[in-house]
DNA sequence: ACGCTGAATGGTGTGTTGATTATTCAATCA
DNA sequence: TGATTGAATAATCAACACACCATTCAGCGT
């Protein structure tokens, strides 16, 4: 609970990791120059960090966790959930592209974090998704969304449609403006889907009236003219 | 118009090339074996694909345009808008993941093509954008969709929302089944963001109340504690 | 005992050399 | 003359040796 010892160093560590990595990347900074910043052998970062990914991973953490202040904030803030939700995006991506400018090496830790480690990636989205239902259900208690049968499971399909302004891998080469204007066109749909007054469409059963070919294990058409017979 | 010589001399390289990099992949499949398959030399099939990376184009096109037989179908079927729009993506997912599953090599074509050719991408889903906008017209004639104030900017905005579930690298280590209940998730929040009762949001003027510290370029919420000052 | 070091280890990059390969083009063929 | 070849070229790839580095742990110091 207090700041023992043990919390201290493993601060100084993480600051000298993230002041090396950001400066030289994650591949070209070693244990050993970060032992050296912190006058400890290399050996001793060990009883502190199991390994150099999960430096990176405490690495994201911390700037995630700064995100999620800000998050909280727009959460309690006195306005409409649809104006909430589309601050919380913006601001996201608007935080990630600048970093990304600015920190270009902080690309290589993001891009090492997904391959590495996946299991962040989702525990990520978690952690956001618990903001996307808090708005969610305010906005349906407010009359202003229509009820939502599972709040949760629509965060996550807002996560999935709104992956590509959330991954730094997918949106790198594009430009800040276009980002912005393509998010506020999908989130405009999304809005929509859950305004009050939308339409929940009927459970679709996946059954594919007769024409053409139809696979026998899907129940899908297949192409007049296959690749491959299957 | 007719089938000369030049177009079969073509066809017989993209067969030869394709039956290669199905079996040994794209970078271990040399210009020099697809000649001899051809009984031909590897500089005279310069005088039909100006390169390698041509070769990959025309053959990922040809996997595209079988789909769009199949695009064309279901959008000639008697359905309700709604319906050949879910067929359409869940077919198009199926046919990509099971031609990833039985074809490993052919994800090497993705990868290559949307690496070293990312307009090929973009031509390509201007491609699949015309079978979405006729649906979503239809839909909106038939009195099952809202009006659209532009219907081509929907279709691409359903493609950024489901980018997810049409880029083999970016789901070809999650299970189908999997894959297909989030489609449809996304799908119900997109349709429902169509459909005739679904209230459109007014625009966004991306204005912040001022809580927290707030960035003078963009109008956003800076974090409480920012990695970097600005 | 406990915290730490620094040498040992195995795996992973890196640089170099010698092929392979995509691509071009002057020369040949029909 | 137009179509095709195959040698020439420059770029990329593969293999090898070597250095480097993340990670471990026996032992030292406190």
């Amino acid at each position: 609970m207090n700041p023992s010892p043990t919390d201290d160093t493993r601060k100084q560590i993480l600051m000298a990791a993230v002041e090396r990595i950001l400066h030289y990347g994650y591949s070209k900074t070693t244990m050993a120059e970060i032992a050296r910043d912190c006058n400890m052998s290399a050996g001793n970062i060990y009883r502190f960090f199991a390994s150099k990914l999960d430096i990176a991973e405490a690495m994201a953490q911390k700037f995630n966790e700064e995100s999620y202040l800000t998050f909280a904030q727009i959460v309690a803030r006195k306005d409409t959930a649809a104006n909430r939700l589309r601050e919380l995006f913006h601001y996201d991506l608007a935080r990630t592209y600048s970093a990304i400018e600015d920190e270009a090496k902080i690309l290589e830790v993001a891009e090492v974090l997904a391959k590495e480690r996946p299991i962040y990636m989702n525990d990520k989205l978690a952690q956001e998704r618990v903001f996307l239902v808090q708005i969610l259900n305010e906005g349906v208690a407010a009359g202003e969304f229509r009820p939502l049968a599972n709040p949760d499971e629509t965060a996550e399909m807002w996560q999935s449609a709104l992956m590509k302004f959330r991954f730094p891998q997918l949106f790198s080469k594009l430009t800040l403006p276009k980002l912005q204007r393509e998010l506020d066109g999908v989130m405009d749909l999304l809005l929509a889907g859950i305004s009050k007054g939308a339409q929940v469409p009927a459970p679709w059963d996946g059954i594919t009236p007769s024409t053409g070919e139809v696979c026998p294990v899907t129940g899908k058409l297949l192409p007049a003219s296959a690749l491959k017979a299957n």
